[in-house]
RNA sequence: GGGCGUAUAGCUCAGCGGAAGAGCGCCCGCCUUACAAGCGGGAAGCCACUGGUUCGAACCCAGUUACGCCCACCA
């Protein structure tokens, strides 16, 4: 009620005391909990699944808050609404955490044997594994606990075990002896996306092979793969080596001779126009081989160690390299050095090592027609991105992507349901299949991504036709960093629009809209990096500075697809913002102001209310408006200035006359617009800040929980109450400028005439601008000794004594210029005829506005000066 | 080697065809009874450069320069 007893708060916000118990009781009514037997409008969206290894980093911080933010507003829209978390198995990166581990006890894991190492694995992830999970209960993530799943968990080993046969079966799934990216510490193939390139320095070395007029010159980064060639290749049309087109070379050091071939790939123009090929551990190489019908010779074993080769036998790949230098160094081989030489190398991006090219026999997605039904479903808007910039990239890679390496040689993953037969036959098992007895399983895993491709069905219940299935899919939206589009998004829709084609087209999609952000970096726009130092811990902030203030230092920096710039100081000021808040519910409070039992009297509302009712109403539809685009920062940026500049600056000190008036019935209704406008705005940044607003939405209406309360959808705009006010805040504005210039006291009381007012639209007001200005009634004796015109209303001061007239003449010799320039720039316009006759009426009648207004201002202002 | 993006106040960024904006920082003055995590006032920008389109350009187009990112099997 408005008239209940005042309450007072502490005149700080404490997070740390709020956040814990707030969050527990949130979970423990349920609230976080969906309904597939809802009949409301479903919203879903499923967490991109961090590593079992993992802990919440800033990123996860930022994507958690977006995502947090969008499923709290849905459900207080009274969606149906769904945020389903869970893990990923993060095969390599897990298996290494658990060999780590072993290290210590000096074992490896084949000292285990494969059983108890997943054993192990399991107990590990028992004991260590979702760290991440209770942090993000820290950050207030409003997800549904009794929906969490692992990529591991049994229903979605189903998943997988039933996708990957439906793929075989259809031909989509083939093994195959390849060329592909092998990390010889993991001692595991390796995807395209699992390698980062990053540019080295070698050497590049000229090697002769053969010799006199029967020679030839190729070039390499890579010396010791020669003891791998089978060929050396020239272009075709390339006149400097038809002779020796069909000739055999002899390769040094091995005493093997190999053939010299023409290929179209050789660019005649690179180096010496002729390349050795090296079948068995290069891809390029590999190509001619098989075109040439060249035999593949290993020289790597899985660990980069040379094998069987004299005596090279045993070196390191890096170890071999310079010693097949020296070696062709002192049999007068080498023509050329060049060193260092900047190329690309690539690298394992679990643990650095620089990656092998290797032949092996491996298992493969056939990406083609998923990639082309990945990209439709963009192309013709069934799943949309944000920003649509993005989609450039987006098409640029599902249209140009390789088949894709999902075979690993670790343990810690979902075994390949393949079986091998004795005499080398093949079958797929799929679930609750037996396999033939006797045959055995294919010893590798599956690639983690092959996985979480899955994730937005599989967790729902895929392959099963659940009801959360039904309810909750296509997910609504999807949210993540626009660093892995790519590696996760692409994979999804590829499996997403293959798993569920027997559903309508549009509803076979994993989701309706992908939402990108950025990724976060320091204040200087640098990206974050354990070696800068700059890096954020989350829990830290939230530790300091709050929940709320962390997520709304993170929301207010995240522009559609923009990275994010933040440091100490926006955390700060994110912490004043929420105490900001707080202060203004502690006013109300003390004041009585309680969120209304009844719908207000519009009768009663005086212009103060009826303005900031108006702000109130346009705010909320701009929230709406930016919400549904996706503008976290626009929502943060609108919300942050009505709340402080609007509500704090001028409503509450609008509000504290008629509060103080005596008046039962006028401050009555000030209560209660003030208990209005705050329950509004506490709801509009729930999403955003779940806590702070929660506590003082409880506060203020002794209801349960802000989390289930209504989303605003208030309007009652009022045109004239806006600028009414606005007139105030101009005229109160320019007399603080004149109070601030002349170096007179804020706290001093100073009498006051503001004369013409009572025939001005302000004639109510003039009680409020007193007590904004702290102007005292003209007294005996008042004698005006400054004057200031704002809006044909002159405000005349008792400042006899204390007026520097020689700031005021600057100051207002200042203004003059300006008006001056004013006048000028719009005259200018007003005599272009070409202005005037083609620009649009309201942009010239705002034109002549604006001359008017300055010419006012000159005259006025020469008028002064000549007086003063 | 391809593709994309960005250049606006000291820093980080909005604005994207009709009078240059925000946050932080900076300067001046204030413990004014919600808040000093606060209040009031203020300074600060040839909107990268050069052309073009337009009555009008930070905004559209072309070129230049400088950064940044992604993709790529160049020996």
């Amino acid at each position: 009620m408005s008239t209940a007893e005042p309450i007072e708060l502490p005149s700080q916000y404490a997070p740390s005391e709020v956040e814990g118990p707030r969050y527990e009781r949130w979970e423990k009514a349920g609230y976080f909990a969906a309904d597939a037997t809802s009949g409301a409008p479903a919203f879903s969206i499923v967490i991109p699944p961090p590593n079992v290894t993992g802990s919440l980093h800033i990123g996860h911080a930022l994507d958690h808050t977006l995502m947090d933010a969008l499923v709290r507003r849905r459900r207080m829209q009274g969606y149906n609404a769904l945020w389903l978390p869970g893990m990923d198995h993060a095969g390599i990166a897990t298996q290494n955490v658990v060999e780590r581990e072993l290290a210590k006890e000096g074992l490896s894991r084949h000292d285990l044997g494969r059983e108890a190492f997943v054993e192990r694995v399991w107990q590990w992830k028992a004991e260590s594994g979702g760290k991440i999970l209770g942090q993000m209960r820290r950050l207030g993530d409003s997800v549904d606990w009794s929906r969490e799943r692992f990529t591991m968990d049994e229903g979605l080993s189903r998943a997988v075990q039933t996708i990957f046969k439906r793929l075989f079966d259809d031909g989509l799934i083939y093994r195959a002896e390849r060329i592909i990216n092998w990390c010889p510490r993991c001692l595991t193939a390796l995807s395209d996306i699992e390698v980062e390139h990053s540019d080295d320095d070698g050497e590049l070395v000229s090697i002769r092979y053969g010799d006199g007029d029967e020679s030839i010159v190729v070039a390499t980064t890579r010396a010791e793969t020669m003891l791998g060639d089978t060929a050396v290749a020239v272009h075709p049309d390339d006149a400097r080596y038809t002779h020796l087109v069909g000739k055999t070379v002899e390769l040094p050091l091995t005493g093997r001779r190999i053939p010299i071939v023409a290929d179209e790939h050789v660019d005649p123009a690179f180096g010496t126009g002729a390349v050795k090929v090296t079948p068995a551990h290069d891809p390029n190489d590999f190509e001619i081989g098989r075109r040439h019908d060249l035999p593949g010779l290993t020289i790597l074993d899985e660990h980069g160690v040379v094998t069987a080769h004299g005596p090279f036998q045993g070196l390191d790949r890096f170890e071999a390299r310079p010693a097949v230098v020296r070696a062709l160094r002192e049999d007068g081989r080498i023509v050329a050095e060049k060193r260092p030489y900047v190329h690309s190398v690539g690298h394992c991006s679990r643990c650095g090592t620089t990656v092998e090219p290797r032949q092996s026999l491996q298992w493969f997605v056939r990406v083609g027609p998923l990639a082309k039904a990945a990209g439709d479903a963009v192309r013709d808007g069934r799943v949309r991105l944000h920003p649509p910039e993005m989609n450039a990239r987006y098409f640029g890679w599902v249209d140009d992507m390789h088949d894709w390496c999902i075979s690993r040689q670790l343990w810690w993953g979902h075994r390949i349901p393949v079986y091998y037969g004795p005499n080398d036959e093949v079958v797929c098992v799929g679930p609750g299949e037996q396999p033939p007895a006797g045959w055995r399983q294919d010893s590798d895993v599956l690639d983690t991504w092959f996985s979480s491709a899955l994730w937005p069905f599989s967790t729902l219940g895929w392959p099963e036709n659940t009801a959360d299935l039904r309810t909750f899919y296509p997910t609504s939206v999807l949210v993540t960093g626009y660093d892995i589009l790519f590696f996760w998004v692409a994979r999804m829709m590829m499996f997403g629009l293959y798993a569920m084609r027997g559903q309508a087209p549009a509803d076979a999609v994993p989701f309706r809209v992908v939402g990108l952000h950025g990724l976060v970096r320091d204040q200087f726009g640098k990206k974050m990096s354990k070696s800068r130092g700059n890096t954020v811990d989350p829990l830290d902030w939230v530790d300091r500075f709050g929940a709320d203030a962390t997520r709304f230092t993170l929301a207010r920096g995240a522009n559609p697809g923009g990275d994010i710039a933040i440091s100490e100081e926006w955390a700060a000021g994110s912490r004043n913002f929420c105490n900001k808040l707080w202060n203004a519910v502690r006013f109300a409070l003390l004041n009585g102001a309680r969120r209304p039992a009844a719908a207000l009297d519009p009768a009663a509302l005086s212009v103060p209310d009826r303005w900031i009712l108006s702000r109130l109403s346009a705010v909320i539809a701009e929230t709406d408006q930016l919400f549904e685009a996706f503008e976290f920062a626009k929502v943060c940026d609108t919300l942050y200035h009505f709340a402080w500049d609007e509500v704090c600056d001028w409503y509450l000190e609008l509000a504290k006359v008629p509060l103080a008036s005596g008046d039962e019935a006028v401050a009555r209704t000030t209560r209660q617009v003030l208990g209005l406008v705050l329950d509004q705005l506490l709801r509009l940044l729930h999403p955003v800040m779940p806590f702070v607003t929660e506590e003082l939405w409880t506060a203020l209406t002794g209801e349960e929980s802000v989390m289930v309360a209504p989303w605003p959808a208030f309007s009652l705009p009022d045109p004239q109450a806006e600028a009414e006010i606005s007139s105030v805040m101009r005229l109160v504005t320019e007399i603080r400028r004149f109070r601030s210039d002349q170096g007179l006291r804020p706290g001093q009381r100073v009498a006051a005439r503001l004369a013409g007012i009572e025939d001005s639209t302000l004639a109510g007001h003039e009680e409020q601008i007193r007590s904004l200005l702290r102007l005292g009634p003209p007294a005996d004796g008042f004698t005006p000794s400054a004057s200031i015109e704002v809006e044909g209303i002159t405000a005349e001061l008792d400042v006899a004594g204390v007026i520097d007239v020689a700031a005021e003449r600057r100051r207002m010799e200042k203004d003059l210029a300006a008006a001056r320039a004013e006048a000028g720039q719009a005259e200018r316009k007003l005599a272009n005829s070409d202005f005037t006759a083609r620009a649009p009426a309201a942009i010239v009648d705002k034109t002549r506005q604006r001359l008017e207004t300055a010419q006012a201002d000159i005259a006025r202002l020469e008028q002064r000066l000549a007086s003063i």
